[in-house]
Order: C-alpha cells, then structure tokens, then sequence
RNA sequence: GCGGAAGUAGCUCAGUUGAUAGAGCAUCAGCCUUCCAAGCUGAGGGUCGCGAGUUUGAGCCUCGUCUUCCGCUCCA
C-alpha cells in the first residue's frame, strides 16, 4: 500500500513535468483543490470527452444532447433540495476532534431546561398534592420560574442568531451557556462555520436587489428543467435520454487526492427518460452499457467493480456506482442512480408547469422515471493516467517511463523526427508533419538523440515515432516505432495516413460497443 | 476544520556555529551526427513560500500566515 503510495506520488508529479495538470494559480502559492490542465492534459481531457459523447450520441438515436448554463434559478436548487439539504451551522470540538451541528447542541440544551423545569414541577406536585398541570400553572417554586425564565432567554437569543444566520452569536451561546463536549467533556470549541455545498454569487446589480444564485453543485438539474423543451422540439418519443457535459462545483470541506475531488469539476450526465415501472430493467441495462463503454478502453477489467448502494438517497429506488481501482484503492468513478420521477415531479410542482408525457403507445400521460449516468471527467482522467503509467526496465539497465495511454485518448498521436539535423531530412520531415498535421496531433522534434526523443514521446504516451533517415531521401520509407512494444518496422510514407489512423481513431474503441 | 511533517532553480536535493545562494538533471544557443536517454563549449534561470520580529548581519533563530503531504473528520 504504502509502494501504491509512492506510485501515486510519482505519477501526481509527472503530470505536472510533463504539462497534464497544474495546480491552480500556482505562482500565487495555489488554491485549494482546485487545478489546471496543461498543453498535454487538455489533449487527454478533450479525448475522453468526445468519447463518452460520441458514444452517447451517435450509438443511440434516441440520445441528445444539450448544453445548459452554468447559472440556473436559485428556486431550481430548493426544489432539487440541495438548498435545505446542506446549510449547516458546524463546530468542531478540538480535544474530542468531533464536529457537531451548533444549532443541534443549542436544541440540545434548550431540551436539558424542558427535562429541568419537568422535574421540579413534578417534585412540586408531589408535595402540594397537586396534578402536574396545575403546579405548573402556578410555578409556585421560583427555581422553576428561573429556569423557564433561562430557557426563554436562550430559546428567543438562539432564534434571532439563527434567523439572522449569526455564526459568531451561535459560538458564543454554546460558551455562554457552558455546553460541553458529550465526548471529550470540554467546551474547547472552534469557531462555528457554514458548511454549504453551493457556492453563491449575485446576479444583477445589488442597487436593483439582486438575485441570489448558484453555481450549479450538478449539471442534472440542467437536463430537467430543460426535458420539455427537448421533447417537444426534437419530437423525442420514450424511452429516451439527454447527454451533458459541463462543469460543477461543490465547496467541499475537504477536497483532496489530487483531482479526484475538487471544488470545480466536470460532469458528463446523461438523463433517460422511460415508461414508469420499467426503471429497474432500464437500471440493469445502463449498469452493463455503462461497464462495457469503461472496458473497451482496455486499462484492465480486473480494475472495475460494481458498487451497490444499501443506503439510498431520498430521491432514488436503486443505485450503483463504478468503481475504479486507483492506487489508493477502488474509487467510484460513475454512478448509475434510478431517480424515480422524483426531479421532474418536483419542478412540475415548484413551477406550476405541467411535465408530462402523453405516451401513445399506453393512451395515457405520465411523469417520467429517470435513469441517471453521471461519470467525473476528472476522475476518469485519473483513471487513464494512473493505469497508464509505467516505469519499465529495458535489457542493458536501461529504464524508461512511459504513459500506456489507450492509443484513441493519446494527446499527440505521432511524432516525425530526422535522424540527424542534416542532408535535408527536417525538410524531409517537415513535408510529412505538413501532411499529417491535418488529420492527427503531430510533433516535430529535432533537438537531441533519437533516443532521448523516443523517450521524451513516451513519457507523453505518443503512440508512434516516425524517423526520417537517409534512406528516406532514396525509397520514401520511414521507420514507424511503436510505444509499447518498442518495435520498429518500415514502411511507405504514402501509408503511414492509414497505418496511423486505423489505430488512433475514435471509431476502433466506438465499434467495440457496437 | 483538528493533529503531525514539509516548503531553497522547471525536477531531485545540498547548504557547516547566523556572514557574497550551490550541484546534478532539465531548458536555450552552438559544435558533433549516432535508430532507443545521460559527448563537448557556452548561456539563461532563485527577494530561499509570504509577512513581521530578534540581530551589525537571517535560507538558518522566534511568531504569524499560505500551500502541499500523511492521519483524523466530513461527504447525495
């Protein structure tokens, strides 16, 4: 575990060495969990992204997609129910290292004055003879009278403070009121913190009053609101589904392992749309499309695994994810979700719009039940690196690193090098980079060793090596030499076009998926 | 957020008792011309994470702060 570590380590640094990804602002001492993909990064990024959509789009005729903006109507986020789901007030305790909600101990307390007043109203009845209500009406014993007196000081103190979302007032009734640590027993509190998942900003200027709104936490809620316009406008006929890719942001507390979390991220999200009661076969056939579309990628089908969720979230009847085997261990990368009609019954009801369906098969309208496929670019990104990457012992104690990247998702796809930096072969070299440079990714390099050029291209997981030598002027072959294998075999130039692009393009992994 | 460790060139690091910032690799220019890195010559590149303090003098000592890593914690 500890060697994995170390991988990780390495494979986080030659990342950065090699132009994949940067770490935000850097040059400002960064930011937190947030980063940049570089020159080769983006290349890789901008691959797997037009593989998923490519697989989406064009292998499903009832598939479209969409792209929704980033800012949505703040009530978008009430009816998702991410407004009330996280607006926490957090404190921490720092001997126990526990962290609570403030509001929870200040309830709590209010609860300890009720059980307080309860016990000395009852021991009052007992000796006056009384029924509990009529010594609690008198509250003849003045430490009843004080203590409910505290309890209604704390009780309206606790509702302004809330009210006004007064963090620093929320601190200090937990030390004014002398609340413990149930754990630790001290009252060694840290500041109290709003803990929300959304980032908020403000639309419009503030002299007009402006509006309170969210960066999207999810791109999903982009493809509901937009369902009827897409049915309606492409005539879709159910079952079928909605593909986004975009990006979203979390304010996570913690965000860490590189850019498996971080607060701005990208989704791509399909929705599809099917007849209710028919959600669960839809859930079984999307889990399997979904783990095929990984695998044809060929980074090990040993490193996948399903995941089903025991717990669900309030909003679905099944879900799962796919997880990855990252050096840290096996991570999710997508979740499969049945939604229910929960999303869309939502916004018909915080709307007032109708979102149905009038399905003419059944001769009836419906809400819709959705299947959801959510997968983290980021994450998949990692994946490809992580399974990629590989420091290999050649014979003679040589050592290379080299990036194993599926050839399809490889940022350059070959790079043209004369031998020597003489006898006209860079102008032979740069003839053929003129050619290719139309359809693939090309460098040209010329600086250095052939062989330290070999090695630069493999650290970048460049498929193919094309030499220039002096043979080349004679015959119009060059040697074509292949990442993995090293091997090296002669060929036309007229066909390195097709050599090349049987293997690089997206269609040979898009056919495997038939 | 809490605790621990760290931060010196693009990378890996050295830096003595507090006294003019170093090496290797990498980069760039030139030479050499060789099908699997590490040949020769030269050049560029650092307010030692940032900010205060102590001191005649701070990369080094003190405090604060930021960032990263590890462990907790949190996690639709």
């Amino acid at each position: 575990m500890a060697q994995q570590e170390d991988v990780f380590k390495k494979i986080v640094s030659h990342a950065k060495e090699y132009g994949f990804v940067f770490q935000s602002s850097e040059i400002y001492d960064g930011l937190s969990a947030v980063y940049d993909y570089g020159q080769n990064g983006v290349e890789l990024k901008n691959n797997i992204k037009r593989y998923w959509w490519e697989a989406m789009t064009l292998l499903h005729e009832n598939i479209v997609g969409i792209d929704s903006a980033i800012f949505m109507h703040p009530t978008i986020w009430k009816a998702s129910g991410h407004v009330d789901a996280f607006n926490d007030p957090l404190i921490d305790n720092r001997d126990s290292k526990k962290r609570y909600r403030a509001d929870v101990l200040i309830e709590d307390q209010l609860a300890k004055y009720d059980e307080k007043i309860d016990k000395e109203v009852k021991k009052a009845a007992k000796r006056f003879g009384e029924s509990f209500d009529e010594a609690m009406f008198r509250q003849t014993n003045p430490r009843v009278a004080e203590t409910a007196a505290k309890r209604d000081a704390l009780h309206e103190r606790f509702a302004t403070a809330m009210n006004d979302n007064n963090l620093e007032e929320l601190r200090q009734i937990i030390l004014d009121e002398e609340i413990v640590d149930p754990v630790s027993g001290t009252r060694n509190w840290t500041e109290v913190r709003q803990f929300n998942l959304m980032f908020k900003t403000e639309m419009g200027s503030t002299a007009d009053g402006a509006m309170n709104v969210y960066l999207r936490p999810e791109t999903a809620q982009g493809i509901f609101v937009n369902y009827l316009n897409v049915q309606k406008t492409g005539r879709m006929r159910i079952p079928f589904g909605i593909a986004q890719i975009g990006k979203a942001f979390r304010n996570e507390i913690v965000a860490r392992q590189f850019i498996f979390r971080m607060r701005e991220f990208e989704q791509m999200e399909m929705q599809f749309f099917v007849r209710p009661g028919s959600e669960l076969e839809w859930f079984k056939k999307w889990k399997e499309t979904r783990l095929k579309w990984h695998k044809a990628l060929g980074l090990g089908d040993e490193k996948y695994r399903y995941h089903d969720h025991d717990k669900l979230a309030h909003y679905a009847n099944a879900a799962t994810d796919i997880e990855f085997q990252m050096p840290f261990g096996f991570k999710e990368v997508e979740g499969i979700h049945s939604r229910t009609n929960f999303d869309l019954s939502q916004h018909e009801k915080f709307s007032g719009k109708k979102i149905q369906y009038f399905d003419p098969e059944l001769n009836e309208s419906y809400t819709p039940y959705v299947i959801e496929t959510s997968i983290g670019v980021d994450r998949m990104f990692l994946s490809v690196m992580c399974s990629s990457y590989e420091e290999q012992q050649l014979e003679g104690g040589d050592s290379r690193v080299v990036l194993h990247l599926p050839e399809a998702l490889a940022p350059v796809k070959c790079a043209v090098m004369p031998l020597v930096r003489k006898d006209g072969l860079p102008e032979k070299a740069r003839e053929i980079v003129n050619d290719l440079k139309f359809d693939f990714n090309t460098h040209y390099e010329e600086k250095d060793s052939i062989g330290k050029r070999y090695r630069r291209q493999d650290a970048i997981g460049t498929p193919f090596c094309i030499t220039v030598d002096h043979q080349t002027l004679e015959d119009n072959t060059v040697t074509l030499r292949e990442r993995d294998s090293m091997a090296q075999t002669r060929v036309k130039v007229e066909d390195l076009h097709s050599l090349i692009h049987d293997r690089v393009s997206l269609n040979s992994l898009l056919r495997k998926l038939g």
